[in-house]
DNA sequence: GTGAAATATATATTTTTTCGCATATATTTT
DNA sequence: AAAATATATGCGAAAAAATATATATTTCAC
């Protein structure tokens, strides 16, 4: 992982919020991610499908939903980064979270099924 | 220091390196850095004087010459995530630090006289 | 197979950044 | 005080990134 690279991707407020939900969440689907963002599907898509290209995060489909995790294949340096930011930004962080925790009807995640 | 001001700082290539290397080499001054980044004198003016504004380095002038150095007052989570990086770089920074190394003529810095 | 919900992408446009060049300021030396 | 060195800044041009809107794709329910 280029340095840069990761700066540049994190360098823009939706990816940022973004990444450090899911990091804070584990686990995010776009339509979480429109909810706790408050910004367009094509604006929050289009963004994670560049941290994906990106290397800084995986995605999985289950059913109609496509869930984003960060990457855990990243450099330790990178992740601890990330981990630094996240958890010592919560105040920064808690609008985001409050959308979260008030969004209903939240899509329900399984692990994959057989 | 907003996160996102921290990573859009970052995320220029001449504004990480800048910041990478006046942390692994405590404190350098512009015209070091023009050297070792092999960039133009106002572009590396114009860059440092961003991260100075930001909060991200501190500037101090002993006699014709600027010395930057990581603010020391930045956050902690700040501070670890350059760390991380910077320390885990190596190879990314060894270009620079060549540079520096075979710069000729390097100013001498003394601790503020009497 | 049709329709609905979730997600992805194409394209034109706007906005933001970055850059180069010229010039200004500050400090030291002569 | 003039010249030389180091650094800073103003400004228009160029490049890069972000956005909105429309449309395409995928999956599920019926």
């Amino acid at each position: 992982m280029d340095p840069i690279q990761f700066y540049k991707c994190l360098s823009d407020e939706t990816r940022l919020r973004s990444m450090l939900l899911i990091y804070l969440e584990n686990e995010l689907c776009v339509c979480e991610l429109m909810v706790a963002l408050d910004e367009s599907q094509p604006k929050v898509s289009r963004h994670l499908a560049l941290l994906r290209n990106c290397g800084l995060l995986t995605d999985r489909r289950q059913g109609q939903w496509v869930y984003y995790k960060i990457n855990a294949a990243l450099p330790k340096w990178a992740l601890t980064a990330l981990a630094e930011t996240a958890t010592n930004n919560t105040k920064f962080m808690s609008i985001n979270q409050q959308r979260l925790n008030d969004m209903g009807d939240r899509p329900e995640r399984t692990v994959a099924c057989c």
